[in-house]
DNA sequence: TAGTGGTCTAGACCACCCG
DNA sequence: GGGTGGTCTAGACCACTAT
């Protein structure tokens, strides 16, 4: 005996759906049927079908083509989303408390290596910062950063005493191109020196290069002291 | 004179708040009009208004609640997404030949600090193997691994020596849950000699804990050959 | 309690692309 | 050429929550 059924939502059709992926009815490389006899099983309408379906694709779970129809990926190409947070939120996240420090400041023509990097033109100016950011007085993070006068002008009126370049830059560059990359290195006798730490330890460096559309903005690097940890769940 | 305009898609409507928010027009923890004013000024419908501000929430520029409204975001929380590949598919996409080692393959007891930090049974078996991925046969990634027998039992009579743990499992066992840690470690006698460095270089390592449901699949240790960067782009 | 976003329906047209 | 997913419309009911 069969009760008339509520209405599934797209969640329960992706909650379905990803079962029987599991389960083996739609095995690795086999095509679901089309989002109209999928409606049709699930008394459901294929607008919410569709975003089901379209849901799980961005998910890496299937693969859809128009006429080819909507495949299950055989290795689902599983994707770790990391937020990007300020120090400061993270570090008070953590229950700590934050503080900040200007170590350095000056403007200097760009270093060579700096305007390859940056595909800047010789010489051309940028605002140079070392910071630190503790976390309950012990050493957290020290940052390095380059900022291109040219693109950020008002930079360089900014002091950078009292707030960390990367919150000035976020409350001010709007919307920007990212590149972020992750490596261990050796500290140096400076790192190590601010991360209170001995030279030759690894540690754990971001790399964070930013465009305001075509332009470049900063490059900052930033070393972790030992220890840290990115971790993300899925 | 205007003309007769084409209706605007869910991207044309993203695309268009978004330089509102970064031109100034809706400033930083401002409100948006309500959905059904926007689906008004955009002669659009309020699914397609939907749509686009959804998107952006989840993008990290706005926060939407009931009945409070569509607020912008004063420091978009930025996300990064990493693609966590299989390794052979990141040597292959390099343009290198990929190569695989089953090193070491034993069965025994969990040791202790695994039972704790998988939450085993003590003296629970696991399998433990040590695995090397050569990229043009440079090593490339030294892997620890440990399997929990009882979760996964086939993997006892796999024996590893064509195909590598991770390629066996993502095969076998469908969906699991996924924590990711990564941190910058010190190369230990072995790991160096394994990724032809020397002791006490630093390494970035990778590590992940799956389970299957509650259930404890696999811890895995990463260990990359030094210069390995992570790298993505926003 | 009332206003907002969350979601579903039923239908339509269209872009893409496989065969 | 024809089948598939991509998207839009117009309308409805509902869940949440600020007030």
């Amino acid at each position: 005996m069969t009760r008339p059924q509520a209405p599934l939502s797209y969640r329960d059709i992706k909650q379905i759906v990803l079962e029987r992926i599991q389960n083996g009815t739609w095995p690795p490389d086999s095509f679901l049927p089309n989002e109209a006899e999928l409606s049709d099983q699930f008394s459901s309408t294929r607008t919410t079908v569709n975003r089901a379906l379209r849901e799980l694709a961005e998910e890496g779970y299937l693969e859809r083509r128009r006429k080819a129809g909507t495949r299950v990926l055989a290795a689902p190409v599983r994707q770790a989303r990391f937020a990007i947070p300020l120090v400061r939120e993270e570090v008070e996240q953590a229950g700590a408390a934050y503080r900040y420090a200007l170590v350095a400041r000056r403007v200097i023509p760009a270093p060579t290596w700096l305007s390859g990097r940056l595909d800047l033109t010789p010489n051309q100016r940028v605002l140079h910062l070392e910071c630190m950011h503790y976390a309950d007085n012990a050493p957290f993070q020290y940052e390095v950063r380059w900022i291109v006068a040219d693109t950020i002008p008002e930079a360089l009126k900014a002091d950078f005493t009292d707030i960390g370049p990367n919150e000035w830059l976020v409350q001010r560059v709007p919307l920007t191109n990212l590149e972020l990359s992750f490596t261990a290195t050796k500290a140096d006798a400076t790192i190590a020196q601010f991360l209170e730490t001995t030279a030759g330890e690894p540690v754990f460096l971001a790399e964070r290069t930013t465009w305001l559309k075509a332009a470049p903005v900063t490059l900052a690097r930033m070393y972790f002291a030992p220890g840290y940890r990115m971790t993300t769940r899925i």
